[in-house]
Order: C-alpha cells, then sequence, then structure tokens
DNA sequence: CGTGTTTGACCGGCGC
DNA sequence: GCGCCGGTCAAACACG
C-alpha cells in the first residue's frame, strides 16, 4: 500500500499541502450516481483565505479545474451516466463512523437521495415549479402560477400552491457535491448568486443555504452547508448548468487570472480554460485512473484552490478520458 | 433605486 | 392520514 503510493508519483499525498491544514483523512472522490439525482460528489480542499500557502498556485488543477477546462455538466453527466450504470454509491469513509445519512459530510448524497431516489419512478424533478423556471426561463414562477393574479380564491394559503394540477416533473438536473476545505462557507466560483433560502440543517447546528445564479434564464442552483463533523469543510452541491458566460470572465481575463490566484476565489469556467492547458489534466487524470490506488478505497483528492463545476461549451475529447477515470473509479467499487 | 439577504410560511414528497 | 423535512417563495429589510 504505502509502497505504492510511493511508487507513485501521483501519490495522494503529494496533493496535500505541506502544512496540510485541514486534510482530514484521506481525501474523497466519490460519485453518487443515481438515475434520479445524478448526484456527483467530488471532494477538494480549499485553503483559508489567509493561509499563505493558499497564495501559491496548486501545481495540481483542482477537479473544478478539470470540469471548466475540459469537462462540462452535460459530459460529466453523460459519463455518470454511462460508466455508472448502477446506483451504487460509494460509501464515504471521510466522516469517521459512517454517521447516518443526515447527518454526515455526506448529506449532500443523501439529500439528493431525498430528491428522488428512493423513489426510483421520481427520476424527475420533484418541483414543478423549477421545472417551470427552467422552460420559460426568467418570468416563468409568477406568470405561471399566478396564482395570486388571475384567481385569489383561496389564495391566502395557496400563494404557490395554486399551480397547475399536473406537475410534469421533469428530470433533476446533474448535481455534483464538492466537499471544501474552506472557512468561507460560500465560496467565490466566479457566478453571481442570489440566496433564496436558508434552511436549518436536520442535527448540524450549522444552516443550510440555498442559492440560485443570477444571471437571467439561468436556473443553476446550489446549496451551501457545513458539515457538522468537520465545521472546516463545507459542502456545496451545483445542480444544473449555466447557459452563459461566467461573469468573471466576462470582467476580462486579467481578472480571472486574479480569481484563479485568489484561494478564496473558484475561478471561472472559461478563465481556468485559458489559464490552465488541457495538456495539464492529462496527467492527473490519467494518474486517477492508476489502479495502484485501487486499496484507497475511491478516495482521491483534487489538491485545489478552486471549484465550481461549470461547463464549458463542450468538449468531447476530455469525454472520453473521464469517461475512462469513470469507469475505473466505478470498477473499483464494483468487485 | 437596484440588488442581494433574511426569514417565516408554504408546498410536496416520503415514511410511519 | 399525519407529521417530518427538504426545498422554495416572497415580503421585508439592508446596503451601496
Amino acid at each position: 500500500m504505502s509502497d505504492d503510493k510511493n511508487n507513485d508519483p501521483f501519490n495522494y499525498n503529494h496533493f496535500y499541502t505541506p502544512d496540510n491544514i485541514g486534510v482530514v483523512s484521506p481525501p474523497e472522490f466519490r460519485f453518487f450516481d443515481d438515475d434520479s439525482t445524478n448526484l456527483s460528489m467530488f471532494t477538494h480542499h480549499q485553503q483559508a483565505p489567509h493561509n499563505p500557502q493558499a497564495l501559491n498556485p496548486s501545481p495540481f488543477m483542482s477537479f473544478t479545474g478539470c470540469l471548466r477546462s475540459s469537462v462540462d455538466y452535460n459530459t460529466l453527466s453523460r459519463a455518470f451516466d454511462l460508466s455508472c450504470s448502477s446506483s451504487e454509491v460509494i460509501t464515504p469513509n471521510l466522516d469517521e463512523g459512517g454517521s447516518s445519512k443526515k447527518c454526515s459530510i455526506t448529506e449532500p448524497a443523501a439529500t439528493a437521495s431525498e430528491n428522488g431516489p428512493l423513489s426510483p419512478n421520481s427520476s424527475v424533478s420533484s418541483s414543478s415549479k423549477e421545472a417551470a423556471v427552467e422552460e420559460d426561463g426568467d418570468n416563468s414562477k409568477k406568470d405561471e402560477d399566478d396564482p395570486k393574479t388571475t384567481c385569489n380564491d383561496d389564495d391566502d394559503k395557496s400563494k404557490k400552491g395554486n399551480k397547475p394540477k399536473k406537475k410534469e416533473k421533469r428530470p433533476r438536473e446533474p448535481r455534483f457535491a464538492f466537499l471544501t476545505k474552506s472557512e468561507i462557507d460560500h465560496l467565490e466560483d466566479g457566478y453571481r448568486w442570489r440566496k433564496y433560502g436558508q434552511k436549518a440543517v436536520k442535527n448540524s447546528p450549522y444552516p443550510r443555504s440555498y442559492y440560485r445564479c443570477t444571471t437571467q434564464k439561468c436556473t443553476v442552483k446550489k446549496r451551501v452547508e457545513r458539515s457538522f463533523q468537520d465545521p472546516s469543510i463545507v459542502i456545496t452541491t451545483y445542480e444544473g448548468q449555466h447557459n452563459h458566460e461566467c461573469p468573471a470572465n466576462l470582467r476580462g481575463n486579467a481578472a480571472a487570472a486574479a480569481a484563479i490566484l485568489s484561494p478564496s476565489f473558484f475561478a471561472s469556467p472559461s478563465a481556468i480554460g485559458t489559464t490552465f492547458p488541457h495538456n495539464l489534466l492529462l496527467p492527473q487524470f490519467l494518474q486517477m485512473r492508476n489502479p495502484s490506488r485501487a486499496n484507497s478505497s475511491n478516495s482521491m483528492m483534487f489538491y485545489p484552490q478552486t471549484l465550481a463545476p461549470q461547463q464549458q461549451q463542450f468538449q468531447p475529447p476530455d469525454h472520453g478520458l473521464l469517461h475512462d477515470m469513470l469507469n475505473s473509479v466505478v470498477q473499483k467499487k464494483e468487485p
């Protein structure tokens, strides 16, 4: 095992920073693939903003970087669909003790599960409103139901409950959960988010925040919560894919570049794409495929300072690569 | 005034 | 059927 690691130029340990702050346990790299939720989970660590180490761009690219520069949601989710046909779930071990579903670091997965998995047939959005939003874009919600404007019979209670009877559920957007070592709850990713809700998380002192991309017609949402088991870990779950350029990127490459170097800033997809050549991805992806790591029990880490899933209009080539990578991961959990 | 946050209420799915 | 809970809404509020 350890020998393996030593021989492996891409030993996990190499992903750790010298001071290694925050690395709680073998980092996790998990895929939570489910027909209904399409939730995938990644782990990476983000340096605290004040951590000098963070100022040094990591030689390794984050998974987010990978996502941004070479893979888009569609591709990724497609890859998941293709490679993770089963709904197996890699049991996380980051949370020592494998806590129960709702209170562990795996909550995103669990949460995701609640949204659909339990009912295989509900491989669809549980919110018709959501669907409406996606379909109609911006004006949607109100206009669509407009319970208040059109019929206020019993709108008192059904302010939004007066929605059309038939809720044609639609498949949930692919979701990707990231575990991030950070002191910042809401990690910057280059996009603008509007917080639309916050809920207390059961069995956790930390609330969960709900954000929506402020860009019109963009239905991407994300949830941010802090692991109660390891408060230093922020769990960010993205859902959907942006259909627009990253605002940060639009501001110029300089800004984007700065963003990348910023410990607390998750650079824009495009920015990363231009900053990190794709070939940097190959070694990382390849190493990820290294079977010798199988004994790591599906653990793997992306050492980075950036994150945030993003699509870049598509890039088929990487699809294959990612696909391979995913396959290897899947294979590992099959036996 | 535009934009974003806070927060209580509501809705719908799910388990019992 | 009921209660729990995750997710969302939207009014009120804060801020630049």
